[in-house]
DNA sequence: CGAATCTCAGGCGAACTGATATGC
DNA sequence: CGCATATCAGTTGGCCTGAGATTC
């Protein structure tokens, strides 16, 4: 039977070898993996502020911020003010970044079907689903954790 | 349904959320995440290769060279030579080092306890099972990409 | 006022490339 | 000899802490 450790381990593997394989073939474009998919989250919604990215990317607000200046010098992206919230920066792909971000995708898609293939329909389902249960119960720990603890789990799984 | 971006960016999240709560709780005693994945390696088998290490963390030589002499200075772990093989490396947990990843163990338990109870037993078992067939499949790619392309996905999933 | 958003300075572990030594 | 294991030098991007500016 699986422990928690089990998945951890699991979950560890699976993503290094993925960011490993995604790297490898955006590196192709000078792009890394983590660019590659702040520059996906982009294509999401326009004009996206810095803190929505931080939360689509599951990162930080110091972390996005050096990441999009490295994209601003390299011209993929461009940093404007916010129409309506005068802190916020608005944040769009331009022109080379969407051209790039095709080509990333053109080059990354074997990855992606290669992961569709690997498993059946509703085991990608599945696993979609559990991963998100996961991310929530980390993050929930997160936030209960300074607080008092709601979420007691006392003797429970094991 | 779940696509295979689906896939890669829920790994994303879940994997994240779990490294920065095993950090955030391992940083108490002065170790990063990633050094207490090296440490619990160290118990599964006495006088592990260096090599060993990598496969087993997912890791490459230089990284894991670089963390096990971090982990040497800090008196955790110590370095001797192979017995029959005189090129490896054959490490071991230090007395401090099997004394710090006891409690490294009990302040994360309660990470692992909530990987435990947010998934029934088995959802837990599916998860470590899918997961490693994403590993297996994206661990291929990089070698099958390497000679002939033997595993042709051709028009399969999508 | 407090809270949110972003900026800046700085540090550090981790991942990588490439070259090299040594033992199998 | 080729191959495997480990070392060393050096670079980079990413994540983090802590402090500060600006705006809501």
């Amino acid at each position: 039977m699986a422990t928690g450790h089990d998945i951890a381990m699991g979950l560890r593997a699976a993503y290094w070898a993925m960011h490993r394989q995604t790297d490898a073939r955006c590196a192709k474009r000078g792009v890394t993996a983590d660019q590659f998919v702040l520059l996906t989250l982009l294509t999401e919604q326009d004009g996206i502020s810095q803190q929505e990215l931080v939360r689509r990317a599951s990162s930080d607000p110091n972390t996005i911020r050096a990441m999009l200046v490295l994209l601003e010098k390299r011209g993929f992206v461009a940093r404007g003010r916010h129409p309506t919230d005068g802190r916020a920066r608005s944040v769009t792909l331009t022109r080379k970044g969407r051209q790039t971000l095709e080509k990333l995708w053109t080059v990354s898609e074997p990855l992606r079907e290669h992961l569709v293939v690997a498993l059946r329909p509703e085991e990608a389902d599945v696993l979609v689903e559990l991963l998100a249960r996961i991310s929530e119960t980390m993050t929930q720990m997160h936030r209960s954790g300074r607080s008092r603890s709601k979420t007691s789990v006392a003797a429970a799984g094991r």
